[in-house]
DNA sequence: TTTGGGCAAATCGTATGCAATCTTGCCATT
DNA sequence: AATGGCAAGATTGCATACGATTTGCCCAAA
């Protein structure tokens, strides 16, 4: 039940960009464990043990899981505490639906804005992504997990429009959570290959055969999924709980 | 059932709106100030001054306040204080672009789920819009923005994809504040016939033509705003203050 | 053995106090 | 008269205290 030893209290970007936001830094903190499944769905994060954790009081770790509520990572029920969100398969289907309704616009418009640097910078996410592939091992796995959210937030980025890449933010997160739960594979091995015919046309300039490919690409991660409605009462989340 | 239900994104669960999240209906109170603008750009609302006009304490006021600024219709400043936001031509242009990729979606949703219960209840809505439009006055003028908002968002709640939701309730808030800032005609006084196009073509399944309205609808609202850069320094904020 | 009630522990919800930081107005100095 | 600095006031950031609610356990009674 001990959580510490999942969170990596040193990945908070030293100093934080203002000392005020040490919530930021929590929640940026629990944000990647939950992102990379070390904290599994349905972990509990009670106000004290986060604050204490990170050396602060109930009112800073309460400000970081409000947030995380607030993006859907976390789900609060009053007067229990916040617990890591265990997300329904009909959350799931919305989740990617969403995702397939986003990614070609910003696909759009990544492929006006994007510059050869971005390329390279792509190709060298790629080649860390495949180099978790290749690699045996949990952690492998999360990382792999990780980077290939990556790819898709990088994206979003050179896309330029900050609110869709907010929005970009929490859905994959969101999506990272549900392939925890209902993944099959773990990871679909075809992603990569998929990243890099997606760069490819973007490279080439080929909007439209990238805005497809990703369509593709985000089908074959949902595919993936076993969403079957194996929880028709209420008591799911008891049954699913960790 | 009913589609005036459906909007409030706030009512969740049941028990999560009753009992006590006053922060909660805090937050919704200063949203609905701010998207109807009772609260003009720049205001400040510092944490005493909304916990004592609620009467409660700051430490709530101020959670509700953290969960406005997070969805960007505050902006907090350290240690001075929350002040309603005051978006950036930029911004509000991203604002738009992000509405034009996501409501086309949500008319392909919609127009699969959609009854014709959901129907009268739209034509209920936009009569009453109309009735607002025929009206003089600031208040006449500022229901009626909110109306018109209020189609944008029963559509969404018609599409039936919480997430989307979510992402349009922000959307339509912060486009609020847009038009409060730049618009020219106060409010596009075709928008109404506008909505009753859309609403005719997803009462004929026509869905390809729902969405080329949308989209021309949104072309609308942005055409008539004034995004000009009448601000390239930092003493913009100064002068657009109140 | 099972069920029901009640008590204790844990946890959250909220208020409030204190320290730190920023703003503002005033005054001295140039 | 203008500028620079200083001190008082105001406001936020954070920690802590206390009350409320839920949960789980234990024991008694059927």
């Amino acid at each position: 039940m001990n959580i510490s030893e999942k969170i990596n209290l040193t990945d908070t970007t030293p100093e934080d960009r203002s000392p005020e936001d040490r919530s930021m830094a929590i929640r940026e903190s629990l944000r990647n464990a939950i992102i990379d499944r070390r904290l599994a769905p349905g972990t509990k994060l009670s106000e004290s043990e986060v604050g204490s954790l990170f050396d602060v009081s109930r009112t800073v770790a309460r400000a970081a899981l409000q947030m995380l509520a607030f993006e859907g990572l976390v789900k609060t029920e009053r007067n229990r505490g916040a617990f890591v969100s265990n997300p329904s398969p009909e959350e799931a289907r919305q989740i990617f639906a969403s995702r397939r309704l986003i990614e070609p616009g910003i696909i759009a418009s990544a492929i006006e804005r994007i510059t050869p640097e971005d390329i390279a910078e792509f190709r060298r996410q790629l080649d860390e992504e495949q180099r978790y592939m290749n690699e045996r091992g949990p952690a492998a796995r999360r990382a792999e997990i990780k980077a290939s959210g990556d790819f898709h937030l990088m994206l979003a980025s050179v896309a330029g429009n900050v609110i869709l890449q907010r929005f970009m933010d929490e859905l994959v997160a969101r999506s990272s959570l549900v392939i925890a739960l209902y993944g099959r594979s773990g990871v679909s091995s075809c992603g990569h290959s998929e990243h890099t015919a997606v760069l490819d046309a973007l490279e080439k300039g080929d909007g439209e055969r990238a805005a497809k490919l990703m369509i593709h690409h985000i089908d074959h991660i949902e595919a993936d999924l076993d969403l079957q409605v194996k929880q028709g009462l209420g008591l799911k989340d008891a049954l699913s709980l960790v």
